[in-house]
DNA sequence: CAGGCTATTTACCAGTTGGTAGAGAAGCGG
DNA sequence: CCGCTTCTCTACCAACTGGTAAATAGCCTG
């Protein structure tokens, strides 16, 4: 009977794989060839496992929604009293950058309009979406925030914050160097961003 | 002897397909037969004009990247004074995005790490960021702009600016619309992000 | 009209793509 | 030992990929 593949196996490290090179080099970059000679594996289990490569695509894009979905999640639930929902958010994702850096690749390659994937990683995110949405208008009903468009805000937010994770990437190829400092820095300005765009005295 | 090949002209019109499927299609899943389809001719006349896929791409990055360049030095030329030139330089970067959002598209694209183009990109605005290197390390000497590193907030105003004017087609693919309202009230959100990174008060 | 140049075509090709069909192999309960 | 399931393999394939070679048509100049 079923039994449920350990992380390590082959499904898994296809996963893995894939993601990897969804990443960097793009879904129509990738061929189930040379993902399957990287593994020493042939291309047919890839297909047993997943059916086609949109299959792989579609079992990558949940998987990671699934990570960072929990991880914001994650980071709301530890409700600081009032504690800025916001950073943890922000810092929640730019902990994911750094530990997984090929996730932000994937999110980038995806987040593409009229890509493949796009559609399911939105059905992911939407549900998390809606719920910031909600809140948000409740904190400007309350005066705690800066009357604005919601949906449009968090547009905004996401994909600065998406550009700024996967800037370091570019850093990273630029040869900045992996330090550590450019992307705190970063973090930081982009803290102070959302907050001027949040902030009811402004 | 060579006519300089009127604009409306073969070459021309293949430009723009290249541009407008590359920018949203991305160059893998760019295929130069149904480029050709599309155009109505035979592949063998875009290798002919282009001496291959790469060829082409490079002849529509500096294109694209030429139209870029001088809407930015267009925009500092007209010097006001003091006028902001942050300013004037968003106001290009969307004015030409929402002229030509397919060349914002190629811009993501081609400016993804290890992609075919993003050399020859860099290529051509490290003049111009040096320019701006020079210029805002001026400022900072001069007490006007926050002490900070030069180049990461260069970076940083870059794929924030692409970011957000890339996030139109975003927003147009999900429906939002093509009301000019979003766009416009998002570049006062940038702006004000831009000033807060650079105000010395702060 | 001959000759050369540019532009576009037809004909073809080798390599790669994602995908199908089916054969072994390994483990397991009966 | 048998049959069942899960997994991985070998063997193919049709479609498409970017690219080469060569023929053809139009046009200008001498």
């Amino acid at each position: 009977m079923a039994m449920t593949e350990a992380p390590g196996g082959t499904k898994g490290r296809v996963l893995d794989a894939a993601l990897a090179s969804f990443g960097t080099a793009g879904y129509d970059g990738t061929s189930l060839d040379a993902l399957a000679v990287g593994l020493g594996i042939r291309k047919q289990t890839i297909l047993y496992h997943f059916v086609s490569k949109r299959g792989l695509l579609n079992a990558v894009v949940d998987r990671c929604a699934g990570e960072m979905v929990s991880a914001l999640e994650e980071a709301l639930v530890e409700d600081q009293p009032d504690g800025d929902r916001v950073e943890a958010m922000v810092r929640a994702v730019f902990r994911v950058a750094l530990d997984q850096p090929v996730l932000l690749g994937l999110l980038r390659e995806v987040s593409r309009p009229n890509s493949p994937g796009a559609q399911r990683l939105r059905g992911h995110l939407e549900p998390l979406l809606a719920r910031a949405r909600v809140w948000m208008e409740a904190e400007m009903a309350a005066g705690r925030m800066r009357r604005t468009d919601a949906q449009l805000l968090l547009l905004s937010a996401y994909s600065t914050v998406v550009g700024v994770a996967t800037e370091i990437e570019v850093l990273r190829a630029a040869g900045v160097g992996p330090t550590l400092r450019p992307v705190v820095q970063r973090r930081r300005e982009l803290l102070r961003f959302l907050r001027a765009s949040v902030d009811p005295a402004t």
